[in-house]
RNA sequence: GCCGCCUUAGCUCAGUCGGUAGAGCAUCUCACUCGUAAUGAGAAGGUCGUCAGUUCGAUUCUGACAGGCGGCUCCA
């Protein structure tokens, strides 16, 4: 009984939007066989999601085009928790042209389209795709290697999927498609939103065209997509480069230039905090502290090799010491002077200022060592990206045999320095050399075995674990450890690398037991990444409400009326003799209104006390959240804030 | 760097189809002396990002530059 179905005889449910038959992802309408093994998939599923979300696109390029037939097709894949598609246009995309296409997507979507695909020949797909430049030139890729694989030309068959009326049958547009699609528009009708439009170069190739791209975003359901709008909502909310302003916490002031930040007072309260819990963990881990200039003679950066192969990462040379005659020819030559964009040239060479031995090692060298990069103006972004920024770097150099206890060591020392931060959720990236790539340097048996004692300590470490071939440094192997914020988002924080290549490049050595000379073998590690990033991944983490030790102010008095200022005042004289960070507002504000502020700033406790509490020797404690507790004794109220910021405690 | 958009008071934003500008908050002063998210009144505050060009006249139009935002690219 080798009756043939489709999808749609299968399965009844709406809500399955497609089939994989035997592992491949199928439209409803495929017919199967009893032979073949099909399995259903949801609209909700991850499959399920990508095949919404690229249809979501089809709808939108055809909508492009019924209003500029004259706009050529770029491509249109899936994304998180959307889609794009890119077009060729004479005129970029406006907010109103957005709207416009977002109409005329509501048009095609109730029109309840059918998706249907037609396998092509090549020659086939060259002729009903003549008019479109861009849809050639992926025909032309296809048969190239599976990494080229993408969604308009990647599966066994060239396909295209017609648009059709489900009334007369009339094809109404056609896309060259891999698919599979949902099978009909009708299905993204349900939660869909054209986001935001920009530019992108054509194959992601700075050398191309840039062509103009629209994003969106697609949901099975409204509530899915009310969803979404409410959690970016709330990450504009939490975005740090407002809280940064709001708080008075940094500024990146004009006149200084684009991506470099300066730390207002209370910013640098959170920082300092940061730093020196930072620094107390390191000592206790056998760190030691070293302090290096921020420029350096150009001869260091060709020995290191970045000049080479950093060179446009950094910024352009200071000429020092040359002097030139009236003529302007030169009479003394001069030193090119870079500032450093990284701070292992200037470690080794602590390292190298005096013989080593294999007592030395592990030698871990620590510093918060500022570095500037020269990046593309385009590319800044607040904190997270910027021109000068500080890494709390370290080198360590150890035995080639140390190799795996002291990464072992690194890693847990990592994540339970993130945990003092509160972050909770981590989980491990493992980036690899691979077979495609030619850009590998050092042995096999070196590549084999750093990887390997990576491997091993990342599986001991119980994380999540991802191995990524091909994204090794050119020089060893690397963990990069993701933690996930408050509101789900991951962020790449720590990366430990394994390096040859510098002790190589620099001739370290060091002498061994039997009294050979060894090369130690360099880990780089970097905890937070940079201080100033890391500071606005906390800062959107917790919403400007910092647990209670890094707050910039821990506690304000507020006194109920002008009469009981003394009361309050005393109070805090007391907090900050415990070392804590207290204010009282004598501002001429009435006191809802500075409940008000207070709360606006996120101080973590507000100490208010009128009458009632004075006669009691007492304060009332007011939180964040507006939750109050009342009538506490001072010296318990003073306890409760000195044990808040103890334990790291979030109030 | 590339594409698009943006830059008006300390902050958030109106506004001028070319005739040098306005609100709220913040600041300052005065009054109010008050128990859990904004008391009221008044004052002060801007060569409308910078530099050119067009014009009798530019914050407004044009250009260049700087800075910002969203992307591409890159990555801490």
């Amino acid at each position: 009984m080798s009756s043939q179905k489709t999808g749609f005889d299968l399965y009844e449910d709406r809500s399955i939007v497609a089939m994989r038959v035997n592992g491949e992802l199928r439209d409803l309408a495929t017919t199967v066989t009893d032979a073949d093994t099909v399995e259903p998939v949801a609209i909700d599923s991850p499959d399920g999601l990508n095949i919404l979300r690229h249809s979501a696109a089809h709808v939108t390029a055809q909508a492009v085009q019924a209003i500029n037939p004259e706009a050529k097709l770029g491509i249109g894949p899936p994304i998180t928790d959307g889609f794009y598609y890119d077009f060729d246009v004479e005129t970029p995309f406006t907010p109103e042209d957005l709207k416009a296409i977002d109409k005329e997507m509501a048009r095609i979507v109730k029109q309840g389209q059918r998706f249907q695909r037609r396998v092509v020949t090549e020659e086939e797909a060259r002729a009903e795709l003549a008019s479109e430049p861009y849809k050639l030139e992926l025909i032309g890729l296809k048969g190239g290697t599976a990494e080229d694989e993408s969604v308009e030309v990647g599966g066994a068959d060239l396909t295209i999927y017609d648009n059709v009326d489900a009334k007369t049958g009339e094809t109404l547009w056609k896309d060259l498609c891999r698919g599979p699609h949902l099978p009909n528009t009708r299905l993204i009708g349900n939660g869909y939103a054209l986001t935001r439009v920009a530019a992108a170069y054509w194959r992601g190739s700075e050398k191309n065209k840039q062509l103009q791209r629209i994003y969106g975003t697609a949901w099975p359901t409204k509530d899915e997509l009310r969803a979404y709008q409410v959690r970016q909502e709330e990450a504009a909310r939490r975005d740090h480069r407002k809280l940064g302003k709001e708080l008075d916490l940094f500024s990146f002031p004009e006149e200084i230039g684009s991506g470099l930040s300066v730390w207002h007072p209370r910013g640098g309260i959170v920082r300092e905090e940061i730093e020196q819990h930072a620094r107390r963990r390191h000592r206790e881990a056998g760190y030691t502290y070293v302090y290096t200039p921020h420029i350096a003679k150009q001869d260091l950066f060709l020995q290191s090799n970045h000049l080479v192969t950093y060179k446009e990462g950094m910024f352009p040379p200071i000429r020092m010491d040359e002097e030139v005659d009236g003529d302007g020819n030169i009479t003394k030559e001069g030193v090119d002077y870079y500032l450093k964009p990284m701070n292992c040239p200037m470690h080794i060479l602590i390292y190298k200022e005096r013989g080593r031995s294999y007592r030395d090692l592990p030698m871990r060298l620590a510093e918060n060592g500022t570095v500037y990069r020269n990046e593309l103006s385009g590319a800044l972004h607040g904190l997270t990206r910027v021109r000068g920024f500080t890494q709390d770097d370290s080198h360590l150099f150890v035995a080639p045999d140390q190799l795996q206890d002291e990464v072992a060591k690194v890693l847990d020392f990592v994540v339970s320095m993130l945990r003092d931060f509160g972050l909770t959720e981590f989980s491990l990236e493992l980036s690899m050399k691979d077979e495609h790539k030619d850009k590998w340097i050092g042995s096999e048996e070196f590549w084999a075995s750093s990887t390997d004692a990576l491997r091993q300590v990342a599986l001991r470490s119980g994380l999540k674990l991802t191995e990524v071939p091909g994204e090794a440094a050119f020089y060893g192997p690397k963990i990069d450890l993701k933690t996930r914020d408050a509101i789900g988002r991951e962020w790449q924080l720590s990366t430990v690398q394994v390096d040859p290549n510098l002790p190589e490049r620099f001739d370290l050595e060091f002498t061994d037991r039997d009294g050979t000379r060894q090369r130690p073998i360099m880990i780089h590690r970097a905890l937070f990444g940079s201080i100033e990033r890391f500071f606005a991944i906390l800062l959107e983490h917790y919403a400007g409400a910092f647990p209670v030790w890094l707050s910039p102010v821990q506690a304000i008095g507020i006194p109920v009326a002008e009469e009981y200022y003394d009361y309050v005042s005393g109070i805090v004289e007391q907090l900050r003799a415990a070392g804590v960070r207290a204010e009282v507002d004598t501002s001429s504000d009435r006191m809802p209104k500075k409940i008000r502020n207070a709360t606006l700033q996120k101080i973590p406790f507000q100490l208010i006390a009128g009458e009632e509490d004075r006669a009691a020797g007492a304060v009332s404690f007011r939180f964040r959240d507006g939750h109050q507790e009342n009538g506490i004794p001072v010296a318990d109220a003073i306890e409760r804030i000195r044990t808040a910021i103890a334990e790291h405690a979030q109030v």
